[in-house]
DNA sequence: TAGATTGTTAATCGATTAACAATC
DNA sequence: TAGATTGTTAATCGATTAACAATC
C-alpha cells in the first residue's frame, strides 16, 4: 500500500543533483560507484547519500556499491521525469523566450503546448516552433489540452491574477519566475518559485562577506 | 572589532525575501510592522524572523516593532546591495541575453562592463546597450576594468575553463547558470549556482507527489 | 572465505520554535 | 502606567553524521 513516506524537501532538492552526476558518470563509461566515491565527487558525506537514497528504497548492494545506470534511472522515476506532461508558457518576453529555448523540456517528459502573451507585438511570433497566442485564448487552450504545468514569466500582478484562473482550470504545478511568492496561496498545487533576484542578492552577500573576511585577515597581520 | 558572526546559509537565503517583502510594505505606505504581522504575511514564525534579524543586530524596538523603511535599508546594507560592483556576462545566447535584459543590476549596485561570446554571429550584437565582444578580448577587459563578478551563461566545458582564467584575473564571484557545480572548485571565491534544470525536476517531483497523494485519497474512500 | 560496502540504528549537531524577562 | 513587542535564553525538533551489523 505504498504509503508515500514524507521525504523532506532537503532530500528532494538533492535528487536532481544526484541525477546530474550519475548521468555524467554513466556517460563517462563507469558502471558502478560506492557512496564513498560519489560523496567525494559531490562534496557530501557517504552517510548522507545512503540516507537520502534509502528514503526511497535500497538501490545498492553490499560489498559492491550502486550500479550507476540503474540508480540514475531509479532517481529519474522518483522525480517523475519521463511521465508525459503538457506545459504552457505565460509571458514570451526576454526571459520567457530564453527559458523556452534553453530548457530541455522533452527530456523530462514535458511537451510545450502553448505560449501566451498580452503584448500585440509579441503575439504571432514563433518561439521554439510555437506561435505566441494572445492571453485571451488561454481558456480555450486549457479546455482543449488540459496542460499540467504553467511557466510564469510575467509581472507580479499578472501572476496573481492568472494563477487563480489556471488553478480553476486544473493546472497542477507552477514554475514561477515572477516576483511573487506563489507557494503561499495554494497548497494543493505544486509550486516552484525561481527568484533570480534573490539569487543575485545572495551572491552579493557572499562576495561582501568574503571581502570582509579578507579585510579582517589583513588587519590582524 | 566587528567579528563577522558565522551566519548560516539558511538565514542568508531568507534575507533577500525579507528585503522584497519590506520593499512592498514600504511602497504601500506602511511605516511599522511587528514580527508577528510580518510572519503571517511571509508564512514564517515570528520567532524565526526575530532570530534571523538578531544575527545582525537589534533593528526593532520593544512595544513598537520594526520601522519598515529602516529595516529595509539595513537588510540592503547587510546584503551588500548598493556597493558599486562591475559585472561581466559570458555567453550571450538566449539565456545570457535574457538575464542581461531582465535583471535590475543597477538597483543592486552592479554595472555591466562587458558581454562576451565565442560565436561570430553574436559578436558585434548589442545587448542592453553593450556590444558583444569576442571572448579572446576578455583578458584585456579584465586588466582594464577589474570586474568583480562574472555571470556564466555558457556550456559546462567553457565554464570549467573560463572560471579558472577569471579566478586568476581576480574575479570575486560567479553567478553560474552553466550545468556545472562551480562551488566545489573554489572556496575563496563566492559562487551562486543557478540550476534551472534542477528546479524544473524538483517541480516535477512535487507534481508527481501531489498526484500520488490524490490517488491514495481516492483509493482510501 | 575475506573484504568491501550497504542499509539502518544511534549519536550529534544545528536550526526552528517557544517562552519570558527586558523595555519601549 | 499598562500594553505591546522585542531580544534572548531554553526547549524542541529535524537533519546530518557516525557506527556497525548484515550481506553481497
Amino acid at each position: 500500500m505504498a504509503k508515500t513516506k514524507n521525504v523532506s524537501i532537503s532530500v528532494i532538492r538533492r535528487l536532481p543533483r544526484y541525477y546530474r552526476f550519475l548521468k555524467e558518470l554513466s556517460d563517462s563509461g563507469m558502471v558502478r560507484i560506492s557512496s564513498a566515491d560519489l560523496s567525494k565527487r559531490m562534496g557530501l558525506t557517504a552517510s548522507q547519500i545512503r540516507q537520502d537514497l534509502n528514503c526511497f528504497g535500497g538501490f545498492g548492494q553490499q560489498g559492491y556499491g550502486y550500479n550507476i545506470k540503474v540508480l540514475y534511472e531509479e532517481i529519474g522515476k522518483i522525480l517523475g521525469l519521463g511521465t508525459p506532461r503538457k506545459a504552457i508558457l505565460l509571458g514570451a518576453g526576454n526571459l520567457g523566450k530564453a527559458v523556452c529555448h534553453h530548457m530541455d523540456f522533452a527530456s523530462r517528459g514535458f511537451e510545450m503546448v502553448g505560449v501566451f502573451d498580452v503584448n500585440p507585438d509579441i503575439v504571432g511570433e514563433t518561439v521554439n516552433g510555437i506561435t505566441v497566442s494572445h492571453i485571451s485564448t488561454l481558456p480555450t487552450l486549457c479546455n482543449l489540452y488540459h496542460p499540467d504545468i504553467a511557466i510564469l514569466c510575467i509581472p507580479k500582478e499578472a501572476a496573481i491574477e492568472l494563477s487563480k484562473t489556471l488553478v480553476s482550470a486544473g493546472i497542477k504545478g507552477f514554475w514561477n519566475f515572477s516576483h511573487y511568492d506563489l507557494a503561499l496561496d495554494y497548497d494543493h498545487v505544486a509550486v516552484e518559485n525561481v527568484h533570480l533576484g534573490d539569487s543575485l542578492s545572495t551572491l552579493c552577500y557572499k562576495v561582501t562577506s568574503l571581502e570582509k573576511e579578507q579585510e579582517e585577515k589583513e588587519a590582524n597581520k
